[in-house]
DNA sequence: TTGTAAGCGTTATCAG
DNA sequence: CTGATAACGCTTACAA
């Protein structure tokens, strides 16, 4: 097999115990020793095994996150967030995705079982008991996104319900009645917190929501497309779409632009996630800014101070919801088109590059 | 601590050996013991140890993935595919991102040094030389991307320079002359390649490279939008802009638009990847799709299958290419801009959302 | 069919 | 300052 740190410590002519020492710097060592100790590790290229090292400490120094899904840009943003907070504090990352169920998310949490010291789960078609029936008990777990769950977790969301709200209003606002919806999947808890709150807004407003006017679009491109379809062929079409997630008022712009029908002036598009390629699409989005990778960052700090804390969550279940901010574009019709010489998008600048 | 394969055995009676027999179904067990054993495990929602597991085992059932970054839809398409395969074959992903230099690919190779079996490392920044010199010896690996190595590694790579030689042939073939090129970063080497390819494509076609025409965008938006206004501010502007990712590309069609400059009757717009959302811009990209997901896939059944045979690779050294195909949409100028009723885009069917 | 015990590679405790 | 040695939780000969 590969070199040991038994190797390092017979070729060093000292113990286990003392190159362990010089390692991790956990006792005082004679500086003599410890370079040769040093010098003969690095010569054998040695690095130690991370599995054997979990075992005896009792930690692994890395951190879970389980997705329902990995497609879109939404995903890849928020592993950016999570990656980067982890890394930052010398931890590892492991992903699993592709678990829409119960059963999946338990099979996953289970492979995570001792490679892990925490749980980052993200689930919104599962409900609040499933959940908390395959969520393991000894371990720090954050929830994202998902329903309010019956145990020892913490949750991170996004203000589904206000950024939807105000959506609405900014589109009833500028004069829009008949407002296409596009829904997400129905069991989806997100879908229908974004749901309610476009509900809501109509309804302040003393608009009756009006059922012709609720599609579904499952969260890809290509359910917007389809359920903007199905909004064209109504017989009083809406003069504007609420698409539930960015990833759908694609598909519904596209849909839009075959018909022959423009955006913004003869129907308003908006969004929701406010993904990286929103501003740079035809006209850009108006769209609601979630912070995915802030969302992922924060996730993870939380988990990592429940991690250096050693203890289970101060409170017995905590739950945090992050602000959801409208960004104006001119999908909607509200532009500022003037070309600017700067570079006019916030999003993904230099330095967050990194 | 946690509950442990001895807590399961004194309850059953039995030893831990009988647990260890049922649980991993390894030799014949009386059925009346079995059942009992499950059904204390099951009481105690036990769930094995992975890394004392591993250590035992000498596997970890776990592949890890090391990559430049995780913006943008490429990665998340990328590993998307790897993710896919591994789990298919039982294995979990140990991901790490943000690693543009030799030492933080060293860095992150060590942390995985024990939990993963095998290592999958996209490195398109970093010479041939200082990857190998971090590339660990004992484990299978597969390289990315990457320049040709001098190793015991694998190697899948996507024809980049066969790609951009396609299309920048398919824009001679339009009747541009003056196609300005937006290359990626200057030490990268996918980026070379395709700056290559392209200029090959001139040469074929008796143009003289025009050194003006040449302008770089780092692969970002910004970048794209960046080096697009420089085009435009030249002299004598190009025809046509082949953007060498889609990327780019995004930040050009978005830097020509307020430019006043149309696509694509004013300027042909290329790009390349074909990243999902490539199809749904304004108007469709037309690009070089180079199947991020089955690049994948296919990175992740070569590992699988290398490691399946307990032996290093056959040849000492063996470099995969996959295909780059052109797909012409309409922001060349080429376009069947007819209405379709059937979904127009292949790229994410519901089937490979499974 | 079952139990005992020797690893797997580290870390950490306890003597020296 | 250094060396034995006992964990850590599981698998796997080897015996019974």
């Amino acid at each position: 097999m590969s070199v040991t740190i038994r190797d390092v410590a017979r070729l060093a002519g000292v113990s286990v115990a003392t190159v362990s020492r010089v390692l991790n710097a956990s006792a005082p060592v004679r500086e003599a020793t410890r370079l040769r100790v040093l010098e003969v590790a690095r010569q054998l290229r040695f690095s130690p095994n991370s599995a054997a090292r979990t075992l005896s400490r009792q930690r692994a120094a890395a951190l879970g996150v389980i997705l329902p899904d990995l497609y879109g840009e939404f995903f890849s943003e928020l592993l950016r967030g999570i990656d980067q907070e982890a890394q930052r504090a010398g931890h590892s990352l492991l992903v699993s995705s592709s678990h829409h169920d119960s059963r999946g998310i338990g099979a996953a949490v289970r492979a995570m079982r001792g490679r892990v010291d925490g749980l980052m789960v993200m689930a919104p078609d599962v409900s609040a008991p499933q959940l908390a029936d395959v969520l393991p008990a000894g371990i720090p777990t954050v929830l994202l996104n998902g329903p309010a769950v019956e145990a020892d977790v913490y949750e991170i969301a996004v203000d589904n319900f206000g950024g939807a709200r105000a959506m609405t209003r900014h589109l009833i606002g500028l004069g829009h009645v008949r407002i296409g919806f596009i829904a997400g999947a129905e069991r989806n808890h997100e879908a229908c917190e974004r749901a309610r709150g476009h509900e809501a807004a109509l309804r302040e407003a003393g608009v009756h929501p009006d059922p012709s006017l609720h599609a579904r679009g499952e969260f890809t491109e290509k359910g917007g497309w389809r359920a903007t379809r199905e909004l064209l062929a109504l017989p009083q079409p809406p003069t504007a779409i609420f698409a539930s997630n960015d990833a759908m008022a694609v598909g519904a712009m596209s849909a839009l632009r075959e018909a022959g029908v423009h955006v913004p002036s003869e129907m308003a598009v908006a969004g929701f996630d406010d993904i990286p390629v929103a501003p740079f699409l035809d006209p850009p989005l108006t769209s609601v800014r979630v912070g995915i990778a802030a969302l992922g960052e924060r996730a993870a700090a939380l988990l990592l101070a429940a991690l250096a804390e050693r203890s289970p969550p101060d409170a017995p279940s905590r739950r945090d919801v992050l602000p959801a901010e409208l960004v104006i574009r001119s999908s909607c019709g509200v532009q500022n088109a003037m070309p600017t010489s700067e570079f006019p998008f916030s999003h993904h600048t230099e330095d967050t590059l990194q």
